[in-house]
DNA sequence: ATGGTAGGTCTCCTA
């Protein structure tokens, strides 16, 4: 079973990409971030075309958004709200093998790395602290977390640990806040299973002259999976290619793989 | 130290 995640940055802007990523990659099952597409506007025809018939679809007018693309079907989708909010960055569902999928798309924080003063940085330690306790009752299940979780949690994760400590997505209280979640799930990076030494980034900023040159880049995207899982891990990596590709997402795909169960 | 780009959309917000 092949699952990839992806930030898509517009569903219907990026729909060739996407339709080239599944043509590529055949997936069992993709989850997209920040498809900013309310649900009546959703491109349904061109996954029925691409073989992806089953979805878990969750928007909004202009900001975040969720999808679950599946070839097989999806059971009991469902979604909560997180810190008190209905903002679409959570949607999950399970599998015929009773594996749950949880697709997250975590508040990228702001500028300012002080919750007094900055809001938006509150509101994503709120919800990672929501998250550390949602966990605890994830450990005994079999579920894979994937998203853009928007933190960078280890010093490989970056292009420069000494630069970012005081960069929103690599501050120490919210690298910890990653870990006390992780820790509280028995949650397994699996990408770092398959790769665990070396730089390595999932998000290279647009802003950047030239992005693959300057690979100032930093891993934020992930996919997770719990202790029961952990053993069916066959491989795990970033698409990094496909950052490169026209027209692209400021994020690359991660994808892994798993032994049927 | 600063500003750089991208997407959605109602003029600026978010990333």
């Amino acid at each position: 079973m092949k699952i990839i995640t992806w930030n898509i940055n517009s569903v219907r802007l990026r729909l060739p990409l996407v339709l080239d990523l599944l043509a590529q990659q055949q997936p069992d099952i993709l989850c997209l971030q920040e498809t900013k597409c309310p649900d009546d506007h959703f491109p349904h025809d061109a996954f029925d075309e691409a073989g992806y018939a089953h979805r878990a679809i969750r928007g909004e007018k202009g900001y975040n958004g969720m999808a679950i693309l599946a070839r097989q079907p999806l059971y009991d989708i469902r979604h909560l709200n997180w810190v008190g909010r209905q903002d679409c960055r959570h949607l999950a569902a399970t599998l015929e093998n009773g594996i749950s999928i949880h697709n997250f798309y975590i508040p990228a924080g702001g500028d300012v790395p002080d919750p007094a003063t900055n809001d938006k940085f509150a509101h994503k330690l709120e919800f990672l602290k929501e998250l550390e306790e949602w966990s605890r009752d994830q450990a005994d299940q079999r579920a894979v977390l994937v998203g853009d979780l928007n933190i960078a949690p280890r010093d490989d994760d970056v292009w420069s640990h000494k630069q970012l400590l005081k960069i929103i997505s690599h501050t120490p209280v919210e690298t910890d806040g990653l870990n006390a979640v992780m820790a509280a799930g028995g949650w397994q990076d699996a990408v770092r299973q398959m790769i665990p030494e070396g730089l390595l980034y999932s998000w290279w900023s647009y802003r950047a002259r030239d992005w693959d040159a300057a690979d100032k880049g930093r891993r934020l995207d992930h996919i997770w999976v719990t202790t029961p899982l952990r053993d069916q891990i066959k491989a795990a990596t970033v698409l990094r290619e496909v950052r490169g590709w026209p027209q692209p997402s400021d994020h690359a795909p991660v994808v892994m793989e798993m032994q049927p169960s």
